[in-house]
DNA sequence: TATCTAGTTTAAAATCATTCTAAAGAGCCT
DNA sequence: AGGCTCTTTAGAATGATTTTAAACTAGATA
């Protein structure tokens, strides 16, 4: 299978129709690679890529990709959109001064006790963020 | 000692200096009282209250109210800034269906395990954020 | 392969929260 | 009161994101 055919494969899985730019997008997206994205470090990678696709549609794809899953949105501050193309369970370090969001593996954070949602709802994902600074600042 | 003054003083304390717009949007927030408010929210207070402070300053006192620590800011959303006049540790819930903001007192969540912050840093804040949804949506 | 249609992409305009600006005003010290 | 610095103000500017209406395309069908 061509890796063309696996990532639209991969969309239509996803309920997406595979054009040509989010195929292009999964490709660089989807790879398994694990790391943050906005819409402008998008745009830039499809650039060097020697590829060109409209800003609307980085910001609509992005948008799908993680309403359908394939991505998911890091909240940490309100300037800009984050993405992580990691969607397994795990949380984040965020040292505002430089604007740097680190992963942290799933298993270094243990949440021993969880209120129960509150009535007719239920808990679809917990977020944990643990905003760090340096030392000496 | 006049509701005025005490205001005042709190805001001596904190390094600001007391004008009358801040210990105006002190007499608001800062009473005990625990909610979530935006810059749209309070200043609909203020106009409820009888007084004008212009946009930028309400949005300039909300970040140094912040900065100085008498106010939190909660990230749920890229769409507008959440504060919180409740800066106790605690977390909380939120429904992204009715953009619905919910405190969990702070005994309900328990973290047995933190990791270490990357060298050279320290923890400064841990928010967990548990998004919750109809069950039967 | 030609055709059709709903879903997509596009560039550009619009939106909207937030920040910036430069001028006028107000704490607060002497 | 005088003066100096910090604040406030209205309005303009910014910048990420969404919307628009027209051009395009994936995929189904003939």
């Amino acid at each position: 299978m061509t890796p063309k055919a696996h990532f639209a494969e991969k969309l239509r899985l996803a309920g997406l129709r595979p054009t040509r730019q989010r195929v292009a997008i999964a490709a660089l997206l989807l790879d398994g690679r694990h790391r943050h994205v906005t819409a402008d470090s998008l745009t830039e990678e499809i650039t060097t890529a020697g590829l060109h696709v409209s800003g609307g549609t980085v910001y609509n794809t992005l948008n799908q990709f993680t309403e359908a899953g394939l991505l998911r949105r890091v909240m940490v501050h309100n300037d800009y959109s984050l993405f992580d193309t990691n969607t397994d369970h795990h949380h984040h370090f965020y040292e505002a001064e430089n604007d740097q969001l680190v992963d942290i593996p799933h298993d270094d954070v243990l949440l021993a006790q969880l209120p129960a949602a509150p009535d007719g709802h239920e808990i679809k994902a917990v977020d944990v963020v643990i905003h760090i600074q340096s030392k000496d600042s």
